[in-house]
DNA sequence: GTTGTTCCAGACCATCTGGTCTGTTTGTAC
DNA sequence: GTACAAACAGACCAGATGGTCTGGAACAAC
């Protein structure tokens, strides 16, 4: 689903990869879409363990903006291993289904991405605090081009069939908030 | 289909809100995906016709630094209007069908790519010149940003339901760049 | 008016879709 | 071993899906 989409990918499908039986499956998932839910119960819950590997990452760090800097690239250097692991979004592909609009998982992915907000918006304020130039700039938007930046890398990987462009979309956002912290 | 994706849209339902016929449809279209790649060819057309338009604002302004700034305050300031008109991309929603990947109308939209990004290459380099701690940034990466800003903010703009979204990556992009052009 | 061609309407078809149902296996508590 | 439920296999179904086919308008050329 991740890779082709909800509606492209047939239950059929899913069994056969799968090697098990229509019998199985909805013994399991009440319909497809449930097994849509509970596959973005598991992404959200991966993707916010990887929000708190990050700030792990950087638990020792005391300067702020060493702190953002060193968050942004841990991703960045995680971006090659990430787009071995899965070529698209999940995100990307359930919202695309104009159905779930508002749906639960909608929700879901909605929580997810403000926590992730929230989270790089709280290393970004003390960062920015010393920088009288950048008042202009949101802080709240500046975390959520975090979020932009990953979703958009992912389509331009695809539009490039490059899966290095994760990687190189990450770089060019760490060294635009770099800038930032420096002229700011 | 760029609102709800290439599989979840069906040729009955295009038959039906267009008021024709399954005789209409395919005396114009040889199938399904044929429609498809004529709807990626208009939207290239259009594109690129919105990078044109983006150019042609600029023609004026002289220094290298605020013809890349106002580039990109034009279409921050039709950001609005752009949501209003569509929910979506095309391109995104064409590329998320992994039966597309490498196709004719991946190749399009690979194509319309580069040429933003070419374009907006020519633009930063002149304003980047001066800036010489700006060297480790690669102008292409960065040209790229701006696709993968669009492409990103669309979905932000799903995730949140909210179509201001695009108007804020896009100003935070701006900003950002400003930011290196000063800071450089 | 006749001929020929493009354009279109909609019945029709094979296949695929998500989902149900019946029957069987597997594990387990006693 | 027996009883009982959970886990599963796969035949089956109704409706949807992309696509074809035949018949007839619409329009042009002569």
């Amino acid at each position: 689903m991740t890779d082709q989409g909800y509606s492209a990918t047939s239950v059929d499908q899913v069994i056969a990869e799968s090697s098990t039986s229509k019998g199985a499956f909805f013994h399991h998932f009440s319909s497809k879409t449930d097994l849509a839910r509970r596959l973005v119960e598991r992404y959200v819950a991966a993707d916010l363990g990887h929000l708190d590997a990050g700030l792990a990452a950087i638990a020792e760090i005391e300067d702020p903006v060493q702190r953002v800097v060193a968050f942004l690239r841990f991703y960045e250097d995680g971006a090659d291993a990430l787009m071995a692991a899965q070529s698209g979004c999940l995100y990307a592909t359930v919202l695309a289904e104009r159905g779930f609009t508002g749906s639960d998982m909608n929700r879901q992915v909605a929580k997810a991405e403000q926590v992730w907000r929230d989270a790089f918006s709280d290393l970004l304020r003390p960062a920015l605090a010393s920088r009288p130039r950048a008042t202009d700039v949101e802080v709240d938007d500046l975390a959520a081009h975090l979020y932009t930046t990953f979703e958009g890398a992912f389509i331009l990987c695809r539009t490039m069939q490059d899966p290095s462009a994760m990687r190189s979309q990450l770089r060019t956002f760490r060294q635009l908030v770099e800038a930032l912290l420096r002229a700011g």
